[in-house]
DNA sequence: AGTACCACCTGACGGC
DNA sequence: TGCCGTCAGGTGGTAC
């Protein structure tokens, strides 16, 4: 599920359970998950710290501990955290376990094994490496038209580019250009600037209603797609049938009818 | 610059 | 029932 709505939802989730906890252990079920340093290394460098603040950019959730280092969460494709007293409630697919003192747990739980845990000292710096551009959350209008200009590919290609904008994945690019109507394989240099502020209304809608509907499909708009995402699905618009197309690499659902292509 | 493909992992699902 | 191919919301590297 982790895209940024996803994510901001965990961050949420995050603020209201773990936010202020100091760590009393860590432990780890698979190192693989882990990004540059042993799990030793890394229970050393979070024991008896708090976690004092949170912040996400794009996908990527990073927990601030009270030595100036961040914690980095990342959900790969199929990540979650979940916090719960008992250790015997840890969900499965739990990879890393944070045994706070006030006797609380915080698992990431990744059943692919996609995502990782990190220590960053320097978050700014961290981000400049990730070349990761501004966050779709955070994004203003004219910023989102000065970034695309320029730009030559296609405008799904370009929406999921993390280093053009950080946060959208195959299946909120997809709602958004539904929303836009605009086809997924349009050149992003034939959009017009007002089908372009569309495009950054539909984003800026999307991920508001997706994050107002705590990313729970039941509680997102009627005319949203992605309750949707399957074979023969109904546009909820004009009811016609729901098409898919390869494209970027993934697998693009879109409605013919109200998302034509040009030519 | 832009895109395609593979790799990393594991689970779910449809076909035979 | 069981095996097999295919696919799945992530990123990173390589290759054209």
């Amino acid at each position: 599920m982790p895209e940024l709505p996803d994510v901001e939802v965990f961050k949420r989730y995050f603020d209201a359970s773990a936010l202020h906890q100091t760590v009393g252990a860590l432990e780890v079920e698979d190192s693989r998950i882990l990004a540059g340093l042993s799990a030793e290394d890394l229970e050393r460098r979070v024991q008896g710290r708090s976690l004092e603040s949170s912040r996400r950019h794009g996908k990527r959730l990073f927990a601030g501990l009270n030595t100036g280092e961040w914690l980095e969460f990342h959900f790969g494709m199929t990540g979650s955290l979940a916090y719960f007293e008992e250790a015997d409630d840890a969900p499965p697919y739990t990879q890393a376990l944070l045994r706070f003192e006030n006797g609380y747990h915080l698992a990431l739980v990744e059943p692919r094994k996609l995502g990782h845990l990190a220590l960053v000292e320097d978050l700014d710096a961290y981000l400049g490496e990730l070349g990761l551009g501004p966050d779709a959350y955070a994004l203003g209008p004219d910023e989102f038209l000065d970034l695309a200009k320029g730009q030559r590919g296609q405008v799904k290609c370009w929406l999921m580019d993390q280093e053009k904008i950080a946060g959208l994945g195959n299946v909120y690019s997809d709602e958004i250009l539904f929303h836009a109507g605009i086809h997924p394989k349009v050149p992003l240099n034939d959009l017009s600037a007002s089908s372009l502020r569309d495009l950054y209304r539909a984003m800026r809608w999307v991920l508001d209603a997706a994050v107002e509907a705590g990313v729970d499909p039941a509680h997102m708009p009627e005319e949203f797609l992605v309750p949707r995402r399957e074979k023969g699905a109904e546009c909820p618009r004009c009811c016609g049938t729901l098409a898919t197309i390869k494209t970027c690499g993934r697998t693009a659902h879109f409605c013919p009818r109200c998302q034509p292509q040009p030519d």
